[in-house]
DNA sequence: AGTCAGTGGGGTAATTAGGGAG
DNA sequence: CCTGTCCTAATTACCCCACTGA
C-alpha cells in the first residue's frame, strides 16, 4: 500500500515540535535549543523559510536519556 | 517495500498534495505554504478555481534536503 | 440545490534566526 | 564551555470574509 499523507495520518512518530515547545520541555530558552541544533546535539528539520522543527520522538528519548532517577532504599 | 502505483492513483511522483497536507509535514500553517509558493520557494499547480496543489516528490525531497541528523559521539 | 471543510487574499500579532556583548 | 538577554530583520501564526472543491 502507498502511504497516504493526511493531517491525521502523517507517519507515526514523526510529529514535529517548534523551538519554543522544545524549550518548554527542557525549561530552557528557545535560543539554547537553537544552539543544540547548531552544535549537532539534536537533529532538526528546517522550513523553506529557515525556521527549525524538531522530532518529538528524538526530543523525548533525549529527555529520558539524560534523566537520572533517585535510588530508593 | 516502496509501492509503485496505488489503486486509483497516478504514477509515483505525480501525486499532488494540498496546502494543508504540506503544512502538516513541515509543522506550519497552511497559509505559510501558500507564501512559499508565492515566494517561489516551492513549485505549485493551480486548479481552475485558483487553489494550489503541490507535487509530493518535490515536497519529500525538500523535506529530506532540509533535514539534519544529530551527531552522536 | 445545499452542505461544509479547505483555501485564497488581506492585515496584524507572535516566534524565530542571527549576531554580539555580558 | 554553556546559557540568558538585547537587538533587528525575517518568517510564521492567527484574525477577518468570500470562494472553491468534493
Amino acid at each position: 500500500m502507498t502511504a497516504t499523507i493526511g493531517q491525521d495520518n502523517q507517519q507515526v512518530g514523526e510529529r514535529l515540535l517548534t523551538p519554543g515547545e522544545v524549550a518548554t520541555l527542557f525549561r530552557v530558552d528557545p535560543k539554547t535549543v537553537t544552539r543544540w541544533a547548531t552544535a549537532g546535539r539534536i537533529g532538526s528539520i528546517r522550513t523553506p523559510g529557515g525556521h527549525r522543527r524538531f522530532r518529538e520522538a528524538e526530543v523525548q528519548s533525549l529527555l529520558t536519556e539524560l534523566t537520572t532517577e533517585p535510588e530508593h532504599h
